[in-house]
DNA sequence: TAATCTGGTTACCTTGAAGTAACCAATCTG
DNA sequence: CAGATTGGTTACTTCAAGGTAACCAGATTA
């Protein structure tokens, strides 16, 4: 029996898996991990301007939610791989969307702003 | 010709798309604009929690984003209703996408965490 | 010996986002 | 007249997320 929620519904736990979601990088970590798994000093060079603490701090949040997993290898330095788990990968194809979205549509964002902030001046 | 732009890169404009995005009202606001425009004080109302403050602000930057519409109708008191615009159609359809994985998965989202925090204690 | 790599943690501080609450004008209702 | 409705704005405050920088161990490299 599916127990119904209601999204608008204050402390929803629906919310609080988008509130997880709600902040750009888990976003581009998830999108990042898309395909292949990811060393984390690898995320941390691509995914540009986020810091170690905050990768370090994002990364164990997506993995509490089970969306990602983390694999420590035994080598010398310590090699630690990211990869999404199956449930993480059914969310980046939703993700990946988003993140796609913003790239074909940005321009068209940039110049509705601009119009719009030529009507206040 | 297309320019091409990195998600990754710092400070690229489809990052600032997605910090648009990335947060929780904007994906509420938009789910509840889906197949119809909506007034004030009844979004105010249907998602719960959200300050006068916070709605206001964020209907503000979605219709500077090109994302919804704002039409007054003089009426007594003041009607204003709030519609997606096509582009924000379209977003939508992601936008609406990842909120109903939310509805989905949370279950195991949630049993993850508990699994998760047990390890750990 | 000093630096660099691995993958982090910790302390400290800043800043911006969000909440609270009051206020606005105009009009209808009781 | 008091209160409620519409759709906001403004001032103040607080709180948590994020940035900065230092530090850790262990081993390789120059």
């Amino acid at each position: 029996m599916q127990v119904e929620y209601d999204v608008y519904e204050d402390k929803c736990p629906t919310r609080m898996v988008l509130d997880r979601l709600a902040d750009k990088w888990s976003v581009l970590i998830l999108d990042r991990l898309d395909n292949e798994a990811v060393r984390f000093n690898q995320l941390r060079r691509d995914i540009k301007g986020v810091s170690q603490k905050v990768l370090s701090q994002t990364l164990k949040k997506l993995e509490r939610d089970g969306l990602i997993t983390r694999t420590a290898f035994a080598t010398v330095p310590v090699t630690v791989e990211y990869a999404l788990t199956p449930l993480g990968k059914t969310l980046t194809d939703c993700v990946s969307k988003l993140a796609h979205w913003a790239e074909r549509n940005m321009d068209e964002v940039l110049a509705a702003q601009k119009s719009y902030d030529k009507t206040l001046g």
